[in-house]
DNA sequence: CAGTATCCTGAAGGATACTG
DNA sequence: CAGTATCCTTCAGGATACTG
């Protein structure tokens, strides 16, 4: 492992051979996004809103066991990462659509990535599990 | 990468042009796999033995601000999922070296995609919450 | 329809002390 | 060195009721 590896995040493999940049790395982008994304709902959201624009309640009844208050929240939060736009039509009852913003859009791309390897590597995982648990 | 990129996860891809499959999104594997990875430091970790391996005491003076006791529940974790592996040299005072599996490895390019992105857009969304803060 | 407002629980995670 | 064992706090997230 001496070479340059594909399997180093890119992002990581210019600061090695140190022994990695790990304070560095706890404290950077990396580490932020990955803890505002990894809350119970918002890739899935992101996912969803990939697909088309959804209005609350469409979301609300989509998502089984999301609750409203949490749908809301992470609505919101997304909204304000800049990740989600919220558009409001002041009809009769009011219409609130929600949808991806061009930098929400950007992250479908390495969301797909990680949800393909969940596909593919999940069972592997599960199989994994339950080995241990006879072994 | 994945093949040629639609805008809508490929994972997803074929289930469309429905309103997108929610309850098996929520039940399947790329939820599975997001809620495993998704705690506050698994991802970290992969990442950090992507590098090369570490062992016990490095990995916690590394990773400032991770407790011992999290420290070892998620490596327990991740090597239950089959991602990381744990090698005891039995010298004395012991020595443990934890590195990852090659299924951990698969799973260093998504990660990758994801901390790329990371890097190149958290800026903006910092810049979004910040923009909201003055309104 | 699209939310707030409250209350409540469980689990995640930190701190500290101890051990083979 | 590489962990356990305990105790404790925080808060994500659910349930429920109410509103413009």
């Amino acid at each position: 492992m001496s070479g340059t590896y594909t399997g180093v995040p890119s992002v990581l493999a210019h600061e090695l051979p140190r022994p990695v940049p790990t304070d560095e790395l706890a404290a950077c982008p990396v580490g932020n996004v990955f803890r505002r994304l990894g809350d119970k709902w918002s890739m899935l959201l992101v996912v969803m809103l990939g697909g088309r624009p959804h209005r609350y309640n469409e979301l609300h009844r989509a998502i089984e066991g999301i609750s409203q208050r949490m749908l809301t929240r992470t609505l919101r939060g997304l909204e304000a990462d800049g990740l989600v736009r919220r558009d409001v039509h002041p009809t009769v009852p009011p219409s609130v659509e929600y949808s991806l913003t061009p930098l929400g859009r950007t992250l479908l791309e390495p969301l797909s990535a990680l949800a393909d390897w969940a596909v593919a590597h999940e069972p592997e995982m599960r199989e994994a599990r339950s080995r241990q648990a006879d072994g």
